[in-house]
RNA sequence: GGGCCGCUAGCUCAACUGGUAGAGCAGCUGACUCUUAAUCAGCGGGUUGUAGGUUCGAGUCCUACGCGGCUCACCA
């Protein structure tokens, strides 16, 4: 028996309209021949998939009975006859109800189903004369009314803003939308597979920090009421994982989301996820031999091939992915030599001569990374490696051996897009004094990415941090990879955008 | 933030140089025991994103705003 309540009747003030007043009506309908809509469980012996493959291992598996739930997502009614798709989980598949199985009393609480509706099944499985795989339906039970329609079944859901504000639309009714984050789960589930293999300890960092730092960025800013104290929403990870390795954790990777307070794009959103790992006794080196074989591993793991297509280019990411020095590469793309032109202004000149468009501000470092953007990055399509950056550019990593004004850091492209970057760590307490002095002076100067002075991470390199190769990784840009989408917002299922008031 | 494009029924889309806003799907009523974009007959469904303006008359032209997409700038 349904215990009598009241909300049976719609609540007056939630909006009801002309294609949701009949779905209400039948929902009022269902409760008065006391069927409760909004049961609490179904015991389940298959999948939608599970039944499927049960008929390509013939015998008695065939004629078991199999209990099954799932939403109805079409219906076609034919009078005595009822075909309709179930779908779950794993896939959909076809029931049937018949008048002279079920009885017309029976099968007429079916005009009270809509499509979009959870019910849950039992029957015996059958193939039609068109030779679809279906379930005959003996037992039927609602689990869930759906008051408001699906969206149209032929052209699916088109609306993009829809799409990302109604994602569970999305997802019902665009089964490759479905497919892309279930591909990002297992991207994910490689990742973490081949890092605990090699030893790396996963760990997790305070999102929530009195100083920001790790990455050139704006934070976002938020408030602790009870410690009375402005706090910052990460941009990375990079200082707490450090910190971690003074500890003595030899080898550490997290996964989890930076904010950062930037505009929006395809490559874009204000949180996105990032992988950093770091590992003592590793030189950028390392850490380079070690992405190539991680991606190549996921992309064999999450799509079966490392060969893949972006963009309508053919990219391999099996290893060895080719190697070269920034300087090299913006010398090939650009033809200019950043080396020859130490001095600000004439670096400018030859950029603009060159023909990219910097700030007119643009400090020397910007204006290399301006004549990365430009020339360089847009044209690495195969997975490449670009090493050794100026200073100026990267405040924590240490500088090479024989060149002072160049530091050990890569950053990994794929199909013209960044996913990686890593350097020798710089483990010189001295020396990072002095870069944060200069990224204060930045600061000082207007540069709102500077870095912060971190005192206390400054202490923690004062007490040792062996050599360590760092390593961070763009999680939502892989996943683009490997699924040839072009726009961040379809590898991340909420996107932000803007309130709609 | 700049530029370009878009916003019409629940969904997907029409509507010529300004002249009574339509179709398919979805919904409702009926027929139909192998359909799968089921089919057939009938019915209902709209403040054309919002607010102004021009005009005898605006979905259409103008202005502002909102939201979205692409792109540029910034960034990973």
């Amino acid at each position: 028996m349904v215990a009598p309540d009241p909300s049976a009747h719609w609540p007056p003030d939630r909006p009801l309209d002309e294609l949701m007043a009949p779905r209400v009506e039948k929902l009022a309908r269902l409760e008065q021949a006391g069927i409760d809509p909004f049961p609490r469980r179904f015991a389940r012996t298959h999948t939608a998939q599970a039944v499927l493959a049960a008929f390509d291992t013939p015998g008695p598996q065939q004629e078991r009975c199999v209990r099954l739930a799932g939403r109805i997502v079409t219906m076609r009614h034919m009078g005595r006859l009822t075909f309709a798709h179930l779908q779950d989980g794993s896939g959909r598949i076809q029931i049937a109800f018949r008048t002279d199985v079920l009885g017309p009393e029976r099968y007429a609480l079916l005009r009270d189903l809509d499509l979009g509706d959870f019910i849950g099944v039992e029957g015996r499985p059958f193939v039609t004369r068109t030779g679809e795989r279906t379930v005959e339906v003996h037992e039927a039970t609602l689990l869930a009314k759906a008051v408001r329609p699906l969206p149209e079944k032929w052209h699916g859901l088109a609306d993009v803003e829809k799409r990302y504000r109604q994602r569970y639309l999305d997802l019902i009714v665009n089964e490759d939308v479905r497919r892309a984050f279930e591909l990002r789960a297992r991207v994910v589930q490689a990742m973490r597979d081949f890092l605990n293999a090699r030893g790396f300890l996963e760990v997790e960092t305070p999102v929530l920090q009195p100083l920001y730092g790790g990455a050139a960025a704006r934070p976002f800013e938020t408030y602790h009421h009870a410690l009375d104290r402005k706090l910052f929403l990460r941009i990375a990870t990079e200082l707490y994982l450090k910190r971690l390795v003074v500890g003595g954790f030899d080898k550490v990777y997290e996964i989890g989301k930076d904010f950062r307070n930037e505009g929006l794009s395809t490559k874009h959103n204000p949180e996105f996820t990032m992988m950093e790992s770091y590992e003592a006794y590793a030189d950028y080196r390392d850490v380079m031999a070690m992405t190539e074989e991680m991606v190549a591993f996921i992309a064999q793991q999450a799509i079966g091939t490392t060969r893949i297509v972006f963009r309508a280019n053919d990219i391999d990411l099996a290893p060895p992915w080719r190697r070269a020095t920034l300087r090299e590469l913006i010398l090939e793309h650009a033809g200019v030599d950043y080396r020859a032109h130490p001095e600000r202004d004439e670096l400018y000149r030859a950029a603009i001569t060159a023909g990219a468009r910097p700030a007119p501000h643009a400090t020397w470092a910007k204006l290399v990374d301006e004549l990365l953007a430009t020339f360089v990055e847009p044209r690495l399509l195969q997975p490449t490696f670009v090493i050794d950056y100026p200073l100026a550019l990267s405040p924590f990593a240490k500088r090479r051996a024989d060149d002072f004004g160049t530091v050990e850091r890569f950053e990994a492209f794929v199909g013209g897009i960044e996913i990686a970057n890593a350097f020798t760590e710089l483990n010189d307490p001295r020396d990072q004094y002095q870069r944060f002095k200069e990224q204060l002076a930045q600061r000082a100067a207007g540069d709102e990415e500077a870095q912060q002075f971190d005192e206390d991470f400054l202490v923690a390199l004062e007490h040792g941090m062996p050599p360590t190769g760092g390593l961070g990784m763009g999680i939502d840009r892989l996943v683009m990879l490997l699924t040839d989408q072009h726009s961040i917002r379809d590898v991340i299922l909420f996107p932000q955008l803007r309130s709609k008031d």
